[in-house]
DNA sequence: CTCGCCCTCAACCCACGGGTTGACACCGCG
DNA sequence: CGCGGTGTCAACCCGTGGGTTGAGGGCGAG
């Protein structure tokens, strides 16, 4: 399995970003750049020319963004596939791109090796995608998807019922007088709960306490 | 990093499978298998008394699923994390364990390196699939979410490398003090920092930039 | 070279948040 | 009936966080 080298295709805008992934994915075993698009016009050109195997795109890029690069490519050119190198996970860049074709999907934390097995998952027909957007994913479609069981769900804590309303509101960004205002109950009746709740969850303030929520799906 | 050893417990009905993997896993550089549950049942009362990092968790398994498993597993015990490793990846099975809280999927082709990877990417808080599971939640979420590209998406962000970064350890529920000593800079500078981004991203307190950050995928 | 962006740091102010103690009313439960 | 859990409220203290201004160095772009 190393006859012809994988062909690769970097389109990024900031040139020191271009220049570094050229540089890195070339020194791959395997690998070859064969071209560095500093937006998504070239990068449509670029592909149309060189029909590269993988094609690493930015999504901010002036003139056309990734996205509709990607799509572009991937109407025209089946066996070129695409992985996303972005700086940012979040739900408005993260669904057009996969919407748009983009078989992998790092963020610019991703090392080089992860880099590397992107690509090679991509050439392999396969998905790959950041843990943080895998997690998004999962995210998504629980959100869409009816409910199957789970008949109590069960707080992991023993936040009593307006604790967990007093939670939901932290995590929703509320000061303790706004908590006050919503719950109708004096501010010090707030601090009260605040505190029972930090006491609880093992948290310091208020950050940790959104932390806290986030991750146990309490908002 | 190579503390405490990641405790890990299996669950599989098949003894040659469980044998296998105990075997397998527990030749893991600083991975320990502390039991080893032959169904759903047993597998939530070993978790109980052992507390594992990581369950490794087969769905079909007799008197107990494993999806129910997980489930009862995440709710009481919120620093265990569950990685289903099934033979199949159907939807029927895939969408109750993600529903039940396993935060990994691997089928029965994986091999050790990837069993490895995905432990310790549970144990990083992260999530793990198996390529083809990102590919079946990557249709799902396309096929629920129709085309909703937003046509001048542009950027609310503008955040630099820098902020980003003190934006992900505020997530993370430090401090001023703590971010200053974990950037190795002083807390005067965290704070501009800080500032800068609460301007940015339209935050009034830390509590909601945290909440920033997670609803935007960057923790 | 000069401009502007990014990162760095310092001093100040004060409001809000976090911690503590103590109190009272309601309600279900044994 | 008395007890414990819950929800409500008040007073206090003080630390950290949030806002502002001002300023200097590095570095890339024009």
């Amino acid at each position: 399995m190393s006859g012809a080298p994988i062909r690769v295709l970097v389109a990024d805008d900031q040139r020191t970003v271009r220049d570094g992934l050229t540089m890195l994915v070339g020194l791959i075993e395997g690998v070859e750049v064969v071209g560095a698009a500093c937006d998504g016009v070239e990068a449509v050109e670029l592909a149309q020319t060189e029909r590269p195997d993988v094609v690493l795109m930015d999504l901010r890029m002036p003139r056309m963004k990734g996205a509709e690069a990607t799509r572009r490519i991937r109407a025209e050119l089946p066996d070129t596939q695409v992985l996303v190198l972005t700086t940012y996970a979040d739900d408005e860049s993260l669904f057009p791109a996969l919407q748009a074709g983009a078989r992998g999907y790092l963020t610019k934390d991703a090392s080089a090796e992860e880099i590397e097995q992107a690509i090679r998952a991509l050439i392999a027909g396969e998905t790959h995608l950041d843990p943080i957007v895998q997690q998004r994913l999962v995210a998504a479609v629980l959100d869409t998807k009816p409910i199957l069981d789970a008949p109590t769900q069960s707080l992991p804590n023993d936040l009593t019922p307006r604790e967990a309303e007093v939670l939901k509101l932290i995590a929703g960004g509320l000061s303790n007088a706004e908590i006050a205002e919503a719950l109708v109950v004096s501010p010090a009746t707030v601090k009260t709960h605040v505190n029972r709740i930090f006491y609880k969850i093992g948290a310091r303030d208020r950050a940790q306490a959104v932390r806290y929520a986030y991750q146990h799906g309490i908002a």
